[in-house]
DNA sequence: TAATATTAGTATCATTTGTTACTAAAGTCA
DNA sequence: TGACTTTAGTAACAAATGATACTAATATTA
């Protein structure tokens, strides 16, 4: 073997070691404290904060796949978490907004994710905070285009 | 509303798209080229990295879980990649490494992968690189402890 | 306008994944 | 030693996921 890979200082390997880790952080607070998937807590704050929206600009936002937006409003949709309402332009959109009962959770859920996020950051001096965030946003734009 | 949140913002959401994009990065090599699945060739490095290794030991290494792991053996197992030993002390264990197949499998990949890891951090300088690594591992081992 | 192609969202089915429980082998300890 | 517990790995079933194809509506273009 002439070529071998060390897997524990192959970046990719590494960062997405990271990455699950960070997913089970947070998914503490919208997953075991409220019962929401990864995708469902993604398209609730996607509706959050774009009232009104199609599930098509859900997909765009966040880069998820049809089927699992779909899912994923069906379920908050079940759970009467949202609003539906035909599309006045395009009969085969529905618009989605959160019900009263959405709004409650999203509100709650809010404050105690971003203090997660916070709690999470915390482990990293301000300046190591700061380029850490500026390099993830870099190197996903830049990746983007692939 | 009071506290909205804005996923582009948010950081764990930010750096899960990263993850993604990354994963499907390297994913081009030995998944579509080679057609093994992100657990099959964790455990096929894994597996060249420390020769006659158990599933045990696998499951510590790659931070993979049991059934994964297991069902990641069997496939390659099925393909001809691995060579099987019943373990010298402890009969409920198998030791594993790469048969003759397996080791060219590796070795094509190997260099690729790395090629691949390259051309994705040359988005970024030569220190942006460096802290981005540094950063990586060094909260990844501040959550270990979570 | 009529015919054709595309799009939004959903249903269906096959595959993959996760949970639980099992088997056989070690380990513990009275 | 012998009863009991734990562990390595696997099997079996339920749940989640992904691929494909469908329906109804809209857009295109001849």
């Amino acid at each position: 073997m002439k070529n071998n890979l060390d897997l524990e200082n192959f970046f990719p390997y590494q960062f997405s070691i990271l990455a699950q880790q960070m997913s089970e952080y947070i998914a503490k607070i919208y997953s075991q404290q409220y019962g929401l998937s990864r995708f469902e807590w993604r398209v609730l704050a996607a509706i959050a904060q774009t009232p009104n929206i199609t599930a098509k600009t859900i997909i765009a936002v966040t880069r998820l796949d049809k089927m699992q937006v779909g899912r994923a409003i069906a379920k908050l949709s079940d759970n009467a978490y949202l609003n539906q309402q035909a599309h006045k332009q395009d009969k085969r959109s529905i618009t989605l907004a959160l019900s009263a009962t959405g709004e409650t959770l999203y509100d709650e859920i809010v404050p105690k994710v971003k203090a997660q996020e916070k709690a999470l950051l915390a482990r990293l001096s301000q300046s190591e905070r700061d380029a850490f965030i500026v390099l993830t946003k870099k190197l996903s734009g830049l990746l983007e285009q692939v």
